[in-house]
DNA sequence: AAAATTTTGATGCACGTGCCTCAAAATCGT
DNA sequence: ACGATTTTGAGGCACGTGCATCAAAATTTT
């Protein structure tokens, strides 16, 4: 299999569309007309093109299409304004890859949006032609407004991307992980790292009307349920993002159930329920799991307080998306290995 | 309402080198000295083309830039020709990075070498010289010869990468994860799955030579001695690669040892240990934990004879390596938040 | 065989930057 | 004010591809 130990060949130039016309036997312009799949060729003709591209091992130079084209790009990403840490880490990677590809010709913006104002998403994405904005990535709700508005997008020419979360119908075109997977994943290290004969799980949402959490809980469920039935879950708390009513629901929970041995923290934003739960005067031994990294759960992790966090990475989903939407832009495929978005698995020790 | 969210500027050329010129009220050679850091310019003038730089937030076209230089990079990875199923995987995403970064004028090449035969890695290395080979990943004990070759290397301005493993000087240059971290994470997985009061672990290596399994063994030690003190390590077992004193090492160690709950194989190639041990008559509760993914190791996590492991993803190893040699071919800094080689923990829910 | 049509060739400009040369201008030292 | 030196300007070619245009050649249709 050692196939080319030395270079073959030491300082041999890569071969370009004149190499390919030398060798074809064609012009230049007739290998443009077969490289850019244009009418008026005779097959046979683009028979013989295609085998001077095998037999040189022909690779577009794609700084040079590009110059040539002068073509760039505009993507923005879509999303709340809540302003959670985990957006906050989003939002940091969306700058950081602007800079990084902008050497690219690729420009990265953000708009901000009311994610519980269907109509108000809809209007902006019908603002969007193809002059402005060659894709977008999107992190709202799924309703049929959203839907339509992105089925409106795409007709016009402007490729749209769900982004992390609560879409369903997009099928393998989300850029995110599986929530399914990510509650399963969740409740086997709770069911591991749970010694007691018995007890109950505090399962705590931001709310439940999200695509997410109701999927990372019937995950979580269906494991503990196959696999550990000595442990029970809790019905979801939601907390709603405020404190007063995080407070309220947990203690009122903590004080019903008395063998508490775990909490599964579903949401994005942990914080809150962490911090209310710190206060309420729970055993020591409780299994703790949340979501996503960010400076709170990162430093909850290393004091102890959080026993893992399951999460995705922010600056990969980032750069994937955009990857994507360029490959969506220019109808190419994407190397499906480098934009499978992993769960990860956080503890004290790989942090 | 949502109009004002327009981009301020719809179709805005990126500036070029042109612009600099005119705003900064000088000759695009100049700009062309400043920008590329050439000699014989007042300093004055240097602050009035930067000033206008950043007035303009001109980002330099790469694609443009690569084309006129006409630059190509040429990698080569250095490997052992051992040929696990961990080193399969390399294999495959370094030819698989190799055409999508062909489009960049990056070639990526493979050179097998007896890794336990230092002269004839550097006796390799010392034929390299800039004209041929841009840089050069290595994978390889780290010996005096090959600290010697290396450093000569660099000397003659051929930039090279420890890649993976083995190599200790290397500081923060080495793609790969930190192994002591690694153990670290796989002892407190270990330690919370076995809910055995007291027992014994089984710690497999292919070779206590390697640095990766030595500074793995420290971490795993140090974590189950402080924090699960009611289980102990034996001492490490050592395979060779052999199946049959794979054989003979491990049924001693079962037979010696009555209390094993645990086993922990620390070498990337985990299949010789696992096929003997499931072949020994130990009690099904055992948690067993190794390292890498693999067909067979992602086989066992599947059907639950391995209960995790731990990974560093071979796909973005390979990228990350040829991203870093492209920056330090080119004197560059690489965003290391996306060049961090993540310890990844794989259980059956996340593969 | 002539006309209509399809297919191909020849040629040139453009993209933005790197790099080169040569002369003009500014600055410095005396 | 002089020559010597440093700094700047002007211009052009090159990289490899995309995209035109127009004419020439090959092929098909009538």
């Amino acid at each position: 299999m050692q196939k080319s130990l030395r270079p073959s060949t030491p300082n041999m130039a890569r071969p370009t569309t004149k190499d390919l016309a030398r060798v074809a036997g064609v012009s230049r312009a007739t290998v443009d007309r077969v490289l850019n799949g244009r009418e008026g060729v005779k097959s046979e003709t683009v028979e013989k093109v295609t085998a001077a591209i095998r037999e040189l091992g022909f690779v577009r130079n794609l700084s040079a299409a590009n110059l040539a084209k002068g073509k760039s790009y505009r993507f923005i990403f879509v999303l709340p304004r809540s302003g959670d840490q985990f957006l906050d880490e989003i939002l940091r990677h969306i700058h950081e890859a602007g800079e990084v590809f902008a050497s690219d010709m690729i420009w990265a913006e953000v708009q901000p949006i009311d994610e519980n104002d269907p109509h108000q998403i809809a209007g902006f994405l019908a603002t969007l032609s193809p002059g402005d904005v060659d894709g977008v990535a999107i992190m709202a709700p799924e309703t049929p407004q959203l839907r339509d508005a992105m089925t409106r997008l795409a007709e016009r020419g402007v490729c749209a991307l769900p982004f992390i979360s609560n879409q369903a119908l997009s099928g393998d075109n989300l850029v995110g992980i599986d929530n399914r997977a990510a509650g399963k994943t969740a409740a086997t290290l709770m069911g591991r790292f749970i010694h007691a004969p018995r007890g109950q799980i505090l399962v705590i949402a931001e709310s439940m009307q999200s695509r997410d959490s109701l999927e990372r809980r019937l995950g979580f469920d269906q494991v503990i349920n196959d696999s550990f039935s000595h442990l029970t879950t809790l019905p979801s708390l939601e907390t709603y993002g405020s404190t007063e009513r995080a407070e309220r629901v947990i203690n009122a929970a903590t004080q019903l159930n008395p063998d508490i041995v775990g909490v599964y923290v579903m949401s994005s934003e942990a914080r809150i329920p962490l911090e209310v739960l710190a206060r309420a005067d729970l055993p020591q031994q409780i299994v703790s799991i949340a979501h996503e990294r960010t400076p709170f759960t990162e430093n909850a992790l290393r004091n102890g307080s959080i026993d893992a966090l399951i999460t995705q990475d922010p600056g990969h989903l980032v750069r994937s998306a955009i990857r994507r939407l360029r490959a969506l832009s220019d109808n190419l495929t994407t190397s499906t290995s480098q934009e499978k978005i992993r769960i990860e698995v956080l503890i004290a020790t790989n942090i």
